[in-house]
Order: C-alpha cells, then structure tokens, then sequence
DNA sequence: CACGTTTGCGTTCATAGAGTTCACGGTCGT
DNA sequence: ACGACCGTGAACTCTATGAACGCAAACGTG
C-alpha cells in the first residue's frame, strides 16, 4: 500500500508566519534528500490542528519548524500544547528572538533545536542532516547496547554546526560585525561600522559585503554631500537572499 | 539579570520510585558543588504537588532528575504534564529503559539527558557538571550576539564524555595552563599563556582550545595592529560577549 | 554644459600571528 | 631489553588584518 506512512523520509512540517520565510523554509526542506515538507501552517491553530489531523491518519509529523512569533501566540506555549496532546513531533525552533532566557525557555519546553533567523540555507542543512542521522542512529535497533549509544544520539542532535565561511572571513569578527549592524537600526557605514566593531574600515566592508552576499543586509547609497556617496548598510531582518534584485531608488 | 543566577544553586528535584535509588541519587546531587537536592517524591502525583507548591513559592525547581518507571505512571506523561502546566524544570530521565523508542519519545518530550541505570556515580557527576556549565551560558548574558553562542549551550547539554581527557592531552599540564589563565585577569594569548606555564605555543594553544571547548574559557581576538589579530584566551567569569576595544587606530 | 574639487570606495600588498604537520624524547607495558 | 604509545615542541604554511594608493562618483563653479 502506498500511504503517506510507507513513504519514506522525514516528515516535516513548517509553522510561519511571514509567508515568504514559510515558502524559503519550506523550499529549503524540500530540498534535503530524505526530508518532505508535508505541510506549511501560518498560526498555532492550524499548526495543532495539522498535527492533529496527520496523527488521526497514521502519518504524524516527525519534525516541526515552528517559528516562535505566530500571530495566534507563542510557538513555545504551542510547544507545550502539543506535548500534553501527546504529540511526538519534534521541534526546532527557528526565531529571530536572541533573548538567552528565551533559549532556556524553549530547552525546557523540548526544542532539539534552536536556529536563529535569518539563517543560511547551509545551516538549516546541517541541522537537518544531523536530524537524520539522530533518527537513523535510534530507528535501526530496538534496543541500546549500552549509554554511549544513548549519548552518541543525543550529542548528534546538539553538536553545533561546521560553519564554513569563504576564506579570509573568520566567525568572531562575522558575529561582531553583525551585531553592531543589527543594533544600528538607521544603518551604518563601513567606516562607522568599523569603529563600532573595533576593526579597521577595510575588515568591516569585508565582512559588510558579506553580509549583503549572503542576503543578510542591503547596502545603499547615501547622497546629499559632496564627494562620492556614503554608502549605507543596513540590517536586514528577515527575508531569505531569493532572486530580490533590480529596483533603483 | 536573572534572579535565577543568583541564587545559590541549581535547585533539584529527585523522582525515583525505589526508596533506596533515590537516596543514592539525592546524595550524588548534595555531594555535587553548586547543586541542592531541594526534595525527593517518589511518584508522579507528588512530582507534580512539589512543583506545584516550589513554583507558588518563587523558588522553582531548576532540574529533575526522572525516573520512568513510578508506581502511578508513567515518567514521560508527568514529563508532558509538566509542561502543559507551564513548568520550565529541566528534566534528566534516569532509567533503565533500554529501548531506543523510549528514547526517541524521551527526545520529544523535552528531556536534557538520558541517564540508563545503573550509573556510576561519575556518569551523573559528568551530567550535573555540564548542566551547570549549560545554565552559567546562558544565565550570565541577555542577548545572543550569533548562532554560535546558542549552539555552545546546546552542545554542553549533550555532548557525551567529558571525563576522559582528549587524546594528547595530560591533566598536570591542563592544570598549570588553567591556572595562569586564571591568574590572568586581563586575558592572554597562546604565546603568552605557553611562556607564563612553561610550554610551548603550541601546547599551550591545544589545552587553551580545550578549555575552550568545555566551556572553562572564552577567546576573542584583538584587533588593532596590522597582522593577523591575537586571539586572546579569557578565563571564564568576566569578559564582556560584545567586542569593544579602545585602543584601535 | 564642461571641468575641477572633494570625498570615500575598492583594491593591492605587506605582515604577524594562527593553525598544521611531523619528528623527537620519555614512559609504560610486554 | 625491546617495542609501542603518548605528550611535546620546532618548522612550515596559511589566513585574517590594516596601511597605502588609485579611482570613481557626485557636487560646485565657470
């Protein structure tokens, strides 16, 4: 028989607010070989109820990608619901909520884990492949041979991610750059952004453009003066680098 | 800041059915620097009554250590109990359940660790000693500066096998590069930490990382000068995350 | 409308420290 | 006493950074 239970692969569903991310989020599943995106939900109503639904059927959701801002409530309470629904699914949280005491929050309620927008696709990837591997290192046998076994799974769902970064670019400096780009919210220069930074001017538009490749800021010119124009770079805080180019001024 | 940091310790609550399992198991955790064992039930209905009355009480129970196995059900609904009720406990099952199934619901019903009985008492050590360092992660700062930092937490939480040192590595050597560092208020570099300990860069370098790696230290780079930047090894307990240097240019 | 002025971008290059590889010496087990 | 192994250090390669410099782009003036 071929019902969805037969098939193989992950089952994911994705919880999204914001339409775009939820089609990026959603596109991105679609794309790990061995993972399919049964579902795209935009509140925690229909998140509950689509869970509901797919268990009723024989096929519940393996793993959620649940946004934490949803217009209906909170995607940890939503956690929580479904917990005491019975519901095994599990959950990474994918949120621009940088709150530390959020990230308690969201271990205690039973998050695997926990992915801060806006994300490359890349880390999206490893967190899934690592998903897999968990799964594949328990579904195989029945019954653990001892605690390593236990632990050799656990540690695969939490080891960080292998951040490649393009040569030359090192993730400390990335990190602080960003941060200051992010707290800036009229935008910076890469001068200003460097001061900010503690990083020469040049190390900043490194770092800066980088940002821009990869879809995680904009940079627009800055007229009035005389001179060549200043240019501005801004935070951009969500939206995936999808083909978003060509509009002038 | 988090009230939660400053209390004295990480308060924790023993469930275990058999009267014998369960005093050994509040003793490890009273033997256990930084931890109190604030009670011991011995079913799910008193798990629940206690954090029930610990939460009224402004003293929430910061950890449970679970058994699965309780006379009136089972660990993993008073897991999802907990939860649906709003409790924010951070949960150790601790069983004797080998079945990898059990596992996996364990893993979705928001368990940190997953403990087989029987365990030594080092096993549990190493558990209560990562879970510290998880809480200290994130109780010292408000805001995530990147990914990395919420990695680094999840990955104390459940990376196995921190009683062994690495390969290459010997504990009197650790112990004198730990100590200089943690003479050095002001923070070292590899070359300086070797030269103060009495080893090379090189060595000295390796058991920074380590320390690093475990969470003991912290490194971040120093810009400034021309060349490629110093990274600086700081013992933990001070070091603001955000990197601001005043001696640039 | 053209040209000079001004300002900051973008690139090239030297540099200094990081990180890696490999060979040595000591120790432990057989 | 011999061999294997483990921790250490030296030499080397690589990488991330800032300084210098030329150039591009807009404004101001004739």
């Amino acid at each position: 028989m071929t019902d969805l239970a037969a098939l193989p692969g992950i089952s994911v569903l994705v919880v999204e607010d914001d339409p775009v991310a939820a089609a990026a989020h959603t596109l991105y599943v679609e794309r790990e070989p061995g993972f399919r995106a049964v579902g795209t939900v935009h509140s925690c109503a229909d998140a509950l109820r689509f869970l509901e639904r797919a268990r009723a059927a024989g096929t519940p959701v393996d793993l959620t990608l649940l946004d934490l801002y949803l217009p209906d409530g909170h995607g940890l309470q939503l956690c929580r619901s479904l917990r005491a629904a019975g519901h095994t699914t599990d959950v990474i949280a994918v949120t621009s909520a940088r709150d530390l005491a959020m990230v308690r929050q969201a271990v205690s309620a039973g998050v695997v884990q926990y992915l801060l927008k806006p994300f490359s696709a890349a880390a999206l990837h490893d967190r899934l492949e690592r998903y897999a591997r968990y799964r594949d290192s328990l579904g195989r046998t029945g019954e653990a041979t001892g605690q390593d076994e236990v632990d050799q799974a656990f540690a695969l769902l939490r080891t960080p991610e292998r951040s490649s970064l393009p040569k030359g670019l090192s993730a400390p400096t990335l990190d602080a750059v960003a941060s200051v780009l992010r707290e800036a919210a009229t935008g910076l220069s890469a001068a200003a952004a460097g001061a900010a930074a503690g990083v020469s001017r040049i190390t900043a538009r490194r770092y800066l453009e980088h940002l821009v490749d990869t879809g995680r800021a904009v940079r627009e010119p800055q007229y009035g003066s005389v001179g060549r124009p200043e240019l501005c770079y801004r935070w951009r805080g969500d939206a995936p680098p999808a083909g978003r180019r060509g509009v002038g001024a």
